[in-house]
DNA sequence: ACATTAAAGTACCGATTGGTATTTTAATGT
DNA sequence: ACATTAAAATACCAATCGGTACTTTAATGT
C-alpha cells in the first residue's frame, strides 16, 4: 500500500458513478457539484484524480465505450455466427442497455454526438471517433458476408452496415424517450426485415 | 402603430433566432447573454417579450415544430399519392432540412428528446409530445395503408409506422454528426426497403 | 407643447459556475 | 517517536449564471 492517507472513494467507482451522471445529463448540464455529490469524493480530489471537467467528461465518454460499446463490437466483429444472428443480437444489446435501470437512459455515445458541444470541440471528436468504430465494424461485417455469400453481390454492402449501424443510433434516441421493451424489440423485429436473403 | 417607442428589433425574427441558437447549442449549453448576442433584443426585452429561459425554449421548440415539422406531417397525413411515395418524401425533406446551412446541424425536437433536462421535466415533456405527433400519424398511415390494399394484411402497420417514424430519428442524429447527402440518401434507400409489396 | 406609453439601455442582484490555495488528517518508512 | 507522504476537507477565487429594478429614449394622443 502507499504512503500517505487511504483513499475514501475507489477511482474506478468515483469514475463509474461520473459517467452515469454525464450521461444522464450531459456535459453542459452537469456541474461539478453534481459530480462531487454524487461520487463522494471532494471537488480538489477530482481535478487531482481526472483533471477539469472536460477531462472527466472524456474518461467518462471512453470508459463508457471501452466497457458497454466494445464487447458488442468485438461480438459482430469476431462471433462466427450467421449475419442475421449476429446483427440482431448487436441490437438487442443494445436495447437491453436501454432497458437496464441501474444505467442512465439512452446511449451516452448517441448523447454525445447530439449534445455536440461548440465550446469544446474535442467532445464532438471524441464521440464521432466512437460512432466511426461502430460504423466501420458493421460495415466490415457486411462486405464479409457478401464474400462470404451470406447477402447477395448486387446489394450496396457499405449502404446495408451503415443503416444497420444507424439503427443503434435510432434506439438510443428511443431509449432516451422511455421507450418500453416490446416497442424496441418490434422496431428490432422490422429493421431485421432489411436483410434481404442470400 | 402603437404608442411607445417603437421595437428595435422584431420579436418574431428574436425568436427566430433565439430557435437556432437553442437547436444549436441546447438549453444547458444556452445562456442568456448567447440569445442577448445573437438577436440582438437586451435581456430585459427577452424576458417581457418571452417569459423566462424556459418560456423562451418551449416557444423556439414549439416554433420549430411548427414550420419545420408540421408541413411534413400535414403531407404525410393528407397528400394522396402512394406509400412509398409519401413514405420516402417525408425521409427526404428530413434529409433536406438536416443539409440546410442556414439552419443548425440534426433535428431540434431529437436533440431536446436526447437532452431531456431533469431540472427541466416540461422541457421533457414538449419534446416527446411532439416525437408522438410524429409517430402517431406515421402509424395512422400505415394503418390506412393496409386498409388500401398498399401493404399485406399480415404485417404489423403499428410496428411499420413506429419503425419509419424512428428512422427521422435516425437522420435526426446523423445529421448531427455531419453526414453527407449521399450517406443520408443511400440511408433511406436501403430503410425503404422495409417497405412491403402489396 | 406636453403628458402618456412602451421599449431600449444600464446597472445591478444573489446564487452558482469551474477551478485552486491552504490546512488538516491519516497512513507509512526509518 | 517523528519526519514524510498523500489524500480529505475547508475555504476561497474571479467569472458567469438567470433574473430584475431603474433610468433613458422615442414614439403617439390630446
Amino acid at each position: 500500500m502507499g504512503r500517505g492517507r487511504p483513499r475514501k472513494t475507489d477511482p474506478e467507482e468515483v469514475l463509474d458513478t461520473a459517467m452515469k451522471v454525464f450521461w444522464n445529463k450531459g456535459f453542459e448540464g452537469t456541474s461539478m457539484s453534481d459530480l462531487v455529490c454524487a461520487t463522494g469524493m471532494a471537488k480538489p480530489g477530482l481535478y487531482a484524480c481526472f483533471g477539469d471537467k472536460e477531462s472527466l467528461y472524456k474518461k467518462s465518454l471512453t470508459r463508457y465505450f471501452n466497457n458497454l460499446g466494445t464487447p458488442l463490437l468485438d461480438d459482430l466483429k469476431n462471433s462466427t455466427d450467421a449475419l442475421p444472428v449476429v446483427v440482431r443480437r448487436f441490437l438487442e444489446s443494445v436495447a437491453y442497455s436501454m432497458l437496464d435501470k441501474n444505467c442512465p437512459s439512452g446511449c451516452f455515445v448517441v448523447n454525445s454526438l447530439v449534445e455536440g458541444s461548440s465550446t469544446h470541440p474535442e467532445l464532438e471528436t471524441i464521440s464521432k471517433e466512437y460512432d466511426q468504430k461502430r460504423r466501420d465494424i458493421f460495415i466490415e461485417r457486411f462486405e464479409k458476408a457478401q464474400k462470404n455469400g451470406e447477402i447477395p453481390l448486387n446489394i450496396d454492402a457499405k449502404a446495408y452496415g451503415e443503416f444497420f449501424s444507424a439503427q443503434s443510433l435510432a434506439l438510443g434516441v428511443l431509449g432516451r424517450a422511455d421507450a418500453c421493451k416490446n416497442k424496441l424489440f418490434s422496431f428490432i423485429d422490422v429493421a431485421m426485415t432489411v436483410l434481404p436473403k442470400p
